[in-house]
RNA sequence: GUGGGCGUAGCUCAGGGGCAGAGCACCGGGUUGUGGCCCCGGUGGCCGCGGGUUCAAAUCCCGUCGCUCACCCCA
């Protein structure tokens, strides 16, 4: 048996409708802030992705589905989107314009992980970007927006972890601080800082051991020794987010495994999904556009994991309800096309109709209606034939009436008492 | 890349040298043309794969592959 490569999962009714409820209630949250969709390629050249996460993070260096072409030119998986859609910024000249350019996109990503509960191969982001904007306000209004997706959704027991990483002005005078300290210090750091330390020191921070933190008690957190413009921009953050309510805990120790991340920076985590606690992430990353060769413009932006948030939707919320159906049930070859008939005709007003060609008993298509869920079934044989008349079943009530088949127009009525067809009927 | 747990029916799992099992699901019947609940019957297995030990292996040993959880890191 041919099985799906380690890490890539199915995704198969119900959960499918899940998603869909997921997708449906972002698109509409988007719409009113203003956000458009874009779909980019799930592939592009290596480079692009080297030169925008950095060379040294963990998933340039072990996590991406690298590959030639057939004429040899490297190409990779996307890990991540902000890189394809910065690209794609610079490359169909978007920067046109003083306003800022507001953009989502949802899709597969793919990196090359030992997969565990939250963490797969091929997995879904919901991104927001917002490119050419720097004020504070666009970093307040990406959270909100942010929050207002998963309040929609109903997501309970999140919280939003927030941190600034400074710039271009004042991060590499602290870098050299906590260089020269890992360097008096180096013997005292676990094995995986050593490593760090060297590659990104930042990420010390991360750490669990307890003389790694120790030793990083002697130099102020990052947050404290911004420049004075991070320190008002952070400053005028935070102060949006208490005025419009929106609860935050500051950690200094939230880095981001990306280099790219400037000033604000911000995860959504969960209690309720075990190791892989990260709903959704994102920052600010002032110098990306330039750095991939595009105009010196800001952007800030955010990746909502849609594998975690459907797992905690369907921990927390009932099935989302599927439409009522009308199931025809057919006995006898010469009632068959007349029940085909209908159930087009209802299929073509909007209403959700099936039936079964197999020519089974009654009772076969009845227990498969009432496992399909029909909310009601229309009973066509010969008997019905000559009266133009047929029983229609309500599967709850187990009540019966009779309706004409010259139309689908009675059938209808009883459907439509519950809800109106898909097309607005 | 490292470590733990687990691989037996479609699903959840029992069985730990001697006939391959249960519950659920599926199909049929009980009801000549009426679902769910109930009763009866049935289909379905390379016991992950390969090798070894043994008269005999789902069971013991070795290897391997897969799944899963965790570390690392992140969505």
């Amino acid at each position: 048996m041919i099985k799906a490569v380690r890490g890539m999962k199915d995704l198969l009714p119900p959960e499918t409708a899940r998603w869909h409820h997921i997708e449906t209630i972002a698109r509409a949250v988007f719409r009113c802030y203003g956000f458009q969709e874009i779909r980019l390629p799930l592939l592009e050249r290596t480079e692009l992705f080297t030169r925008s996460i950095g060379v040294n993070t963990d998933i340039v260096e072990k996590e991406m589905y690298t590959f030639p072409d057939r004429h040899g030119e490297s190409l990779t998986l996307r890990p991540e989107a902000t890189a394809s859609v910065v690209r794609a910024f610079i490359e169909n000249r978007l920067d046109q314009g003083a306003e800022v350019k507001k953009y989502f996109t949802m899709g597969p990503m793919f990196r090359y992980e030992r997969p565990q509960k939250g963490r797969y191969r091929q997995f879904h982001q919901i991104n927001a970007e917002a490119l050419g904007g720097d004020a504070p306000e666009l970093d307040a209004e990406m959270i909100l927006l942010l929050l207002e997706i998963l309040e929609r959704l109903q997501i309970k027991n999140l919280e939003l972890v927030f941190n600034s990483l400074g710039c271009s002005q004042c991060r590499p005078a602290y870098l050299l601080e906590l260089t020269a300290l890992f360097a008096r210090g180096l013997r005292d750091l676990c094995d995986d800082c050593q490593r760090r330390s060297a590659v990104n020191p930042l990420r010390v921070f991360d750490c669990k051991s307890k003389t790694c933190q120790e030793l990083l008690h002697q130099v102020p957190a990052l947050s404290d020794q911004l420049c004075d413009d991070c320190q008002r921009h952070e400053q005028r953050v935070l102060e949006l987010l208490d005025r419009f309510g929106v609860p935050y805990r500051k950690n200094p120790r939230l880095v981001r495994g990306l280099d790219y991340y400037t000033r604000t920076a911000f995860e959504v985590i969960t209690t309720e999904l075990g190791a892989q606690d990260a709903v959704a992430g994102g920052g600010r990353y002032n110098g990306l556009i330039r750095e991939l060769g595009g105009p010196d413009h800001p952007a800030i932006g955010f990746a909502i994991g849609e594998e975690r948030l459907a797992a905690l939707l369907s921990q927390q919320q009932d099935p989302i309800p599927a439409r009522p159906l009308l199931f025809i049930a057919v006995l006898g070859r010469t009632a068959l096309d007349l029940a085909f008939d209908l159930v087009q005709a209802v299929r073509r007003q909007g209403y959700v109709a099936d039936m079964d060609f197999a020519d089974r008993s009654l009772k076969a298509q009845m227990t498969m209606a009432n496992r399909r869920g029909a909310s009601q079934v229309l009973i066509v044989g010969d008997k019905e034939l000559a009266a133009r008349q047929a029983p229609l079943k309500n599967m709850q009530s187990g009540q019966q009436q009779m309706v004409s088949i010259e139309g689908p127009s009675e059938i209808l009525a009883a459907l439509g008492s519950e809800t109106e067809g898909v097309y607005g009927v």
